[in-house]
DNA sequence: CTGAAAGCGCTAACAA
DNA sequence: TTGTTAGCGCTTTCAG
């Protein structure tokens, strides 16, 4: 067979005469343009072919400006939006990042509950927009029903959305899916230390071990004796590692840990272990709460067993809210600078998916900020404020 | 020419002899399954062809539940995942929602910074979730530059991805780019009422000329006889509608306007205005704050002057931040309830989308609930709280 | 510098 | 019931 013999084979149906019967092929499948210019008939109108409209309004070809600028117009007069599911489709990149959150425990979906994730997900979304990406929304990828089989939360978006790379909020070890994409070339970088096991292409996170470790020198230069500590349940990395942070920071200096584990999503639950905590025998005369609404919960506990903040207990919580700055006494937070690690989250991913960049995985750790206000500040001491640490990149 | 003749025509090139110099055709195109499988593997491990592979997994043909399950199990052991963009393009439908915020003022994008955003964007998501599609976060459409030029914020993503439908949230009316895309068939849904101009397929919308006369009149009955606003300059429904229901309550009371407008975008602003409301000559002795921070910038004010809250001034504001209930005192706030809107808005788009309900645009208010605490409550007077309006769908 | 054509992976219409 | 094939709209290679 020529080449000639090959082109013949392979011509455009349309070029061919009729089926017997005469009557025209039905256009077939359901995507077809509503009434909608494509770009064939944009080159009709401007006379040109379709190559030529693809690439002048791609600025690819090296046209005379002339006709770059003729077909922009007629485009722009026809109303012609290219189909993003056949550039996608073309060139295998949609433009499109993932964004997912492994909620806390159990909760079905909190994402912006929380002022974090509120803060994470706008830098995040901010950051991809201007290097052109848009950031699509997904859930958790799994969870472990009962008896350990994967549930499925309704219909499976993932797989019905092309993506060029996904961020994973908080990735649990156990989770198959993460892995999953992982292994399937979809690059993933995750906010939070993954477990070994999942071989993400970057992460970024904060250094939770020092933040802890700051923050109870801080409450001891404060004069604290006994330094509680309200944590969570759950076994992700945060919760972890600032646990062991803890325990170790107790360890080093000869003090009893005394604290108190909850389950991190039920907020009900972390008041009753901030009563339960100031309840204690052994009762601290500080406390740090890894989470959010520590701060309000051991607050109302301390006014009901009489404690007076800062004078009878330092109270420090982690939380990106600015309300408590406006509390009876204001309370002294550990900021995580969610916004911080969302841009950077994405950058890395973006890097990654465009080839740029170091190609062996990268570890980011971001500082945090200690907001000093009364609750932490005994009278008559010293304010000191941990120097923001620099951020060391690998 | 006959049918088979025309079959001939349109056979695989595979089929067809080689052309000359004996090489291969080389594959083009860069979107080439990397190595993973496609749905052509599958077929072949299966020992079935393509179509009933592609029946099998999406349950649409009639096979024998042998024939479906050993392709699922096939394409399962080969790690098949179907190509999204390829379904898109065929399908024309991509289960992706558009979800954008037409921004305050000349803020960039300030998405979740408020604590309505943020909840109204989690319900949206989890809603659309529970429905098989995603959100997309896409910026505002366009804004008006100096001079009137349509300026861009960065790569235009928005033509780059494929939408079945998108969210809208408090459209501008003078936004060219949320009328075109109405104008181009795209299922539009807006969160606030659209301007007449912008003919979006439904919208969802409190009642703030209810909420606002709610307020007004609680206040009243708890006493207070020169109520003042703290409202912004900005030309969104929100702003307006709320301002203009207090214009029209203070008419109809006889009470003389007392209010300060600010760029509602500016924290910094927003004290200030709340500083000089409390400075003027005619010092309400009730406000009631439109936006997030007003509250906590009015008690500062009200403290900076020496006035109790509630004995001296009664305090509202509109804000879904629950921290109002942990100052000192706490603070009477109106709920827009925006989980509801967002749950709302995306069921009304999903049902334009998948031509369900009505084809009419429809029009869904959603009650709000005010919040009733401490800083709005004079001693010795009644606890009032407005009973829930039901929902007026049209 | 421009145009023809192949084909990305899938689904739906039709043929067998 | 299963298989064959056209073609969604675009980009890209390659020939002219």
């Amino acid at each position: 067979m020529t080449a000639a013999e090959k082109h013949q084979a392979g011509r455009n149906p349309a070029a061919v005469p009729q089926p017997p019967g005469g009557r025209c092929p039905q256009p077939r499948g359901g995507g077809r343009l509503n009434g909608r210019a494509g770009i064939r008939d944009v080159a009709a109108a401007a006379g040109v072919s379709i190559t030529t409209v693809s690439d002048a309004l791609n600025g690819k070809g090296r046209l005379p400006d002339a006709t770059r600028s003729h077909v922009r117009e007629v485009a722009e007069r026809l109303g012609y939006r290219p189909s993003a599911a056949a550039r996608t489709l073309r060139t295998g990149k949609s433009g499109l990042i993932g964004l997912t959150v492994t909620t806390y425990g159990e909760e079905p979906f909190t994402f912006t509950e929380y002022a974090y994730f509120a803060e994470m997900v706008r830098a995040a979304t901010s950051t991809a927009l201007a290097r052109g990406y848009a950031l699509v929304i997904l859930p958790a990828p799994a969870r472990r029903g009962p008896g350990g089989t994967v549930v499925a939360l309704g219909p499976d978006v993932w797989s019905n959305v092309a993506l060029d790379g996904t961020v994973v909020v908080d990735p649990s070890d156990q989770d198959p899916v993460v892995g999953e994409l992982v292994r399937s070339g979809l690059p993933v970088v995750s906010d939070g230390r993954p477990s070994p096991s999942l071989p993400v292409a970057a992460w970024v996170d904060n250094d939770h071990e020092a933040a802890v470790r700051g923050i109870l020198d801080h409450l001891a230069e404060n004069g604290a004796r006994r330094i509680g500590l309200l944590t969570g349940t759950s076994t992700d990395t945060y919760t972890r590692v600032s646990t062991t942070a803890y325990l170790e920071w107790c360890r080093r200096v000869g003090q009893e840990p005394v604290y108190e584990r909850y389950p991190a999503h039920d907020p009900c639950a972390g008041a009753v272990a901030a009563d339960r905590l100031l309840a204690r025998p052994d009762r601290p005369d500080a406390v740090y709460g890894l989470f959010d609404p520590n701060g309000t919960d051991l607050l109302a506990a301390a006014r009901r067993y009489g404690l007076r903040v800062p004078e009878d207990l330092l109270l420090v919580c982690c939380s990106e809210s600015t309300s408590y700055a406006t509390t009876a006494p204001p309370i002294t937070t550990l900021s995580l600078k969610p916004g911080r690690i969302g841009t950077a989250v994405v950058q890395l991913l973006i890097d990654v998916i465009e080839g740029v960049g170091p190609t062996r995985p990268v570890q980011q750790v971001m500082p945090t900020e200690l907001i000093v206000r009364t609750s932490s500040r005994r009278a008559g001491r010293p304010v000191t404020v941990s120097p923001p640490r620099v951020p060391a990149t690998e």
